[in-house]
RNA sequence: GGAAGUUUAGCUCAGCUGGGAGAGCAUCUGCCUUACAAGCAGAGGGUCAUAGGUUCGAGCCCUAUAACUUCCACCA
């Protein structure tokens, strides 16, 4: 590799050229190894028709910057990839791409359609892979998997048959919800609930007379959202409590339009503070409903079909849409006199979060996952704290579900997914749930048996990820080694989803948690805080920003200035800084291999490094264990904000600017070794904590500046090293940049051209403080755009009217004799005495209150008093200046 | 109805266990100083939502209030 870099970092090109490298070198791929410990992250698989988004950016730079950071601390890091089939949101999409070549799916039949499928999946299943590739994920792709593979495909029939022989499984009518655009049930998660302007139809129904007929005077009067409804109705609803109605227990009304006796029942679900107090009762189309009339043993009427249009239990209506009906109904009740009024009403509708269909509550046979006892390890889990939720908070969301849990509706009337493990029995009906079909009926012997039509939800077979892509259910040393997982990397958003599922299904099948811990992250939003979706068209293309400012930018970008869990709005402006900064350790880099062009840089003896030198490794140790500490405890974001200021800062801003005096000397070749190694193995360690953020750019700097070593990614992490920790040096810079600082402020407040060079006095009685700014001469001139430093210990042969700095413990002159203007000098500095009284103000107040002395730890006592000592001495110099100009 | 989050500089946000308020962008001033103008040096700008409380000490802990956001429930 060369050692000429280009002026300005472009990532085109190198980006691609190292994952192949990576990938070539087998570096992501991991393999049992018990003398090593292992990492394990799985990846949240991306749906098959899914495109790289802003939200997968986000989750697999998180999981990729562990992964990484991981490997180099020499951990066996797994990280396991694969994609999910995404059952309904596939089976839509070929559903849509059929419809275009004008084939229903129906005539297309079940087979053909799963031909098609799987082709789909060929197609575009490898898409969102090489996108992720994009980013730099290092995953083992050797690993890589599909929920609907031949092993996950074993582990979901497995877990079925188990589940339903110890009765967690099973089969009933209940109250689900239904989707008749996707025409299938769907899980409670699914449910969307959308706030719509709608309306009230108060509606009444004669009360019946003794003697069979309807009156024509009595009604009983109640309010609905969905008249539709009213053809299923079974009963009429009242509070036993309710004085109003009392009379009417135990009679009966007229349902028009069917020309049905339904009973008036008490249940104390009415609530009698709400409407009328009287609620219409339809078990077949109401979650509610259907337990009163559980409670009442009324009939259950199904007046609708799969898709929506009233069905031959609603008598004429048969046939026709569902809003349609209400259109009909309404107007024939108005026709009738039974129609009191209109209300408008905002209220909720349950939306299918797929395709935002008005879901339509029916009674059903389906199958459901009994939840009560499964939930409880899960439960158990997060209280005692045997798996880490980040941030806490997400608990009380995660208890929420679990408190309120309602079995799990689990099949699916699609095609594209797991079918279920099933047969039933033409002649008996007999239901066999088996892992194998069965040649006969155990019960009649009959041969022809069908399997069930239905699929399972996609969240079942995500449900067993962790545990199914290391090889369950056989016994796998994969399972053995790296099950439970450390960390799962996720949103918030789909904690019901998949989260919670994956807790109980680990304890159930593995009897084992699958991960430690959660790490949850927010949305990424556009710039103005919304939602980035298709059909804002506000969403941002994680793979142009690559194409413009490199992955690298990216995801540095993402992971900064956002707390866990927190959402977030991405900027352009956000990816320039990042950019920038990746331009800036670029060309840090640059002049540190143009500076040692040539030459053979050697370790140092420790007494040839110089103060400045063992100031900046100082600085990077106490970088090192910051950083580290941070990253344990998952604080990715707060870790690499302190890498960026310790390069750009510390290092770029001061350090280099330090050491440049004794690199452009050529006449102590040992001073500018030690220069020259320090810059270099600062740089390395600081590339090193670098990495995981920014995988790229900083493979190409260490490859290029270390052609001895393979990469960086298996580098070994930098380590705290107790003999790195240099106290005094790093007080004597702190000084020597105080002293700098004041010049430039001074200088900068004069407009004094930075070309215009003057020299500098230091007057100092402290020899320690002499000595520091002898050794670091050099460089303090340069900083401070001095022609001259003279160091003494007083005031001899200084001008009377030379500007002043006062730093703790001495005071710096210079005489700039056309420049100054005494009354302003005087101004100056009067403001810098008022500064000072403020802070001797504040610190005498802190030590003359016996509250503080008493009850303070001794460090902050210690800390204050050296500071109040630091701003008297400062305030003396500063008085006697100002004395000697007056 | 229940719960959570947010409120800090003009904008977007950090601020980890309570110990002198930070970044990026924007603004102003001066610099093409031989790594970088995607840069350098300097400056301005904040009663940390409000009101109480705990504490020697509160942006951080407690209570209440307000505004915004989100999740859950779904009273027909």
């Amino acid at each position: 590799m060369s050692k000429e870099l280009a002026k300005t970092y472009d990532p085109q090109g190198i980006e691609d050229k190292l994952y192949q490298k990576w990938l070539d070198k087998k570096y992501f791929h991991a393999e049992v190894d018990y003398s090593r410990k292992p990492f394990t992250i799985v990846i949240p698989p991306p749906n098959i028709t899914g495109q790289l988004h802003m939200g997968h950016a986000l989750d697999n730079t998180m999981q990729d910057i562990l992964i990484r950071f991981k490997r180099m601390q020499g951990y066996n890091a797994l990280w396991q990839p694969g994609t999910d089939h995404a059952s309904i949101a596939t089976e839509v999409k070929i559903i849509e791409k059929l419809k275009e070549e004008g084939i229903d799916k129906h005539d297309l039949g079940r087979e053909k359609f799963l031909e098609r499928a799987w082709d789909w999946k060929k197609v575009y299943g490898g898409r969102i892979i090489s996108q992720l590739k994009k980013l730099g994920s290092s995953c083992d792709w050797d690993r890589e998997r599909f929920t609907m593979d031949e092993g996950c495909n074993k582990a979901v029939t497995e877990v079925f048959v188990k589940m339903h022989e110890k009765g967690y499984i099973y089969k009933g009518a209940r109250m689900i919800n239904w989707c008749p655009v996707c025409n299938t049930s769907i899980s409670d998660a699914e449910v969307e609930y959308q706030e719509q302007a709608g309306h009230f139809w108060h509606i009444k129904y004669p009360i019946m007379n003794a003697d069979g007929t309807p009156s024509a005077t009595e009604f009983l009067t109640f309010a609905t959202t969905r008249p539709e409804t009213m053809l299923g109705d079974t009963a009429v609803a009242i509070h036993p409590d309710d004085e109003r109605y009392k009379h009417l227990i135990g009679k009966s009304v007229m349902l028009p339009l069917m020309n049905r006796v339904i009973p008036v029942v008490t249940d104390s679900y009415v609530d009698m503070e709400f409407g009328t107090g009287v609620v219409k009762i339809t078990p077949a189309h109401d979650p509610n409903d259907f337990e009163v009339g559980k409670r009442h043993n009324l009939p259950v009427i199904n007046v609708m079909n799969d898709d929506a249009t009233i069905n031959e239990n609603g008598g004429k209506f048969a046939g026709m849409d569902r809003y349609e009906a209400r259109k009909a109904i309404v107007e024939e009740l108005d026709q009738m006199g039974l129609l009191v009024k209109i209300e408008d009403h905002v209220h909720n509708v349950g939306t299918h979060d797929r395709c935002k269909a008005t879901i339509e509550p029916m009674v059903k046979e389906q199958w459901f996952v009994k939840m009560d006892e499964l939930i409880k390890p899960a439960v158990k889990a997060i209280q005692e704290g045997d798996i880490k939720l980040i941030p806490e908070r997400m608990e009380k969301t995660y208890y929420n579900w679990t408190d309120n849990i309602r079995d799990w509706c689990i099949s699916r009337q699609l095609w594209w997914g797991h079918r279920i493990p099933a047969y039933y029995c033409d002649k008996c009906g007999e239901i066999v749930v088996a892992k194998e079909a069965p040649k006969v009926c155990p019960k009649c012997g009959c041969e022809h048996l069908t399997q069930d039509p239905d699929t399972l939800d996609t969240w079942f077979s995500s449900a067993l990820w962790p545990f199914e892509t290391l090889g369950w259910p056989e016994k796998t040393e994969d399972l053995k080694y790296f099950y439970p997982t450390d960390v799962l990397v996720t949103g918030y958003d789909i904690i019901f989803f998949w989260v919670i599922r994956m807790i109980f299904s680990g304890f159930e099948q593995m009897g084992e948690k699958p991960f430690k811990t959660v790490l949850f992250h927010g949305l990424v939003r556009d710039s103005q805080g919304r939602k980035m979706s298709k059909s804002l068209g506000n969403g941002i293309d994680p793979l142009e920003i690559i194409d413009k400012y490199g992955a690298d930018a990216l995801r540095l970008t993402l992971i900064t200035g956002n707390a866990p869990g927190n959402d977030m709005r991405f900027y352009y402006e956000r990816v320039e800084n990042s950019r920038n900064f990746a331009n800036k350790v670029w060309n840090a880099s640059r002049f540190i291999l143009m500076n040692m062009d040539g030459k053979t840089v050697t370790t140092p003896a420790e007494s040839d490094l110089q103060p400045v030198d063992k100031w900046i490794l100082s600085k990077l140790n106490t970088l090192v264990k910051d950083v580290t500490d941070n990253m344990e405890c998952f604080e990715l974001g707060i870790a690499v904000q302190k890498v960026y200021d310790f390069i750009w800062d510390e290092f770029c801003d001061w350090y280099i600017e330090m050491v440049k005096p004794r690199l452009y000397n050529t006449d102590d070749a040992v001073s500018q070794n030690a220069a020259l190694w320090t810059l270099k193995n600062v740089l390395i360690n600081a590339l090193k904590l670098l990495h995981p953020y920014m995988p790229f750019i900083t493979e190409e700097i260490f490859c290029t500046l270390q052609s001895e070593e393979e990469s960086i990614m298996i580098s070994t992490w930098p380590t705290y090293d107790e003999a790195r920790n240099y106290v005094k040096e790093e007080k004597a810079i702190e000084a020597i940049k105080e002293a700098v600082r004041g010049i430039r402020n001074v200088r900068s407040e004069m407009n004094v051209a930075p070309s215009k060079k003057a020299s500098v006095h230091l007057v100092s009685e402290d020899e320690g403080i002499r000595t520091i700014f002898t050794e670091g001469k050099l460089f303090f001139a340069s900083l401070a755009y001095a022609s001259e430093v003279f160091i003494q210990s007083d005031k001899a042969g200084i001008a009377d009217d030379a500007v002043s700095v006062v730093i703790p413990g001495a005071t710096l002159y210079i005489p700039f004799a056309e420049l100054v203007d005494i009354a302003q000098e005087i101004e100056r500095l009067t403001k810098e005495q008022k500064r000072l009284e403020g802070e001797l103000a504040r610190s005498k107040g802190m030590l003359s209150n016996e509250k503080f002395i008493s009850k303070a730890p001794e460090a902050k006592i210690a800390e204050e008093k050296e500071k109040l000592a630091k701003y008297e001495k400062m305030m003396e110099q500063v008085t006697a200046r100002l004395a000697q100009l007056k």
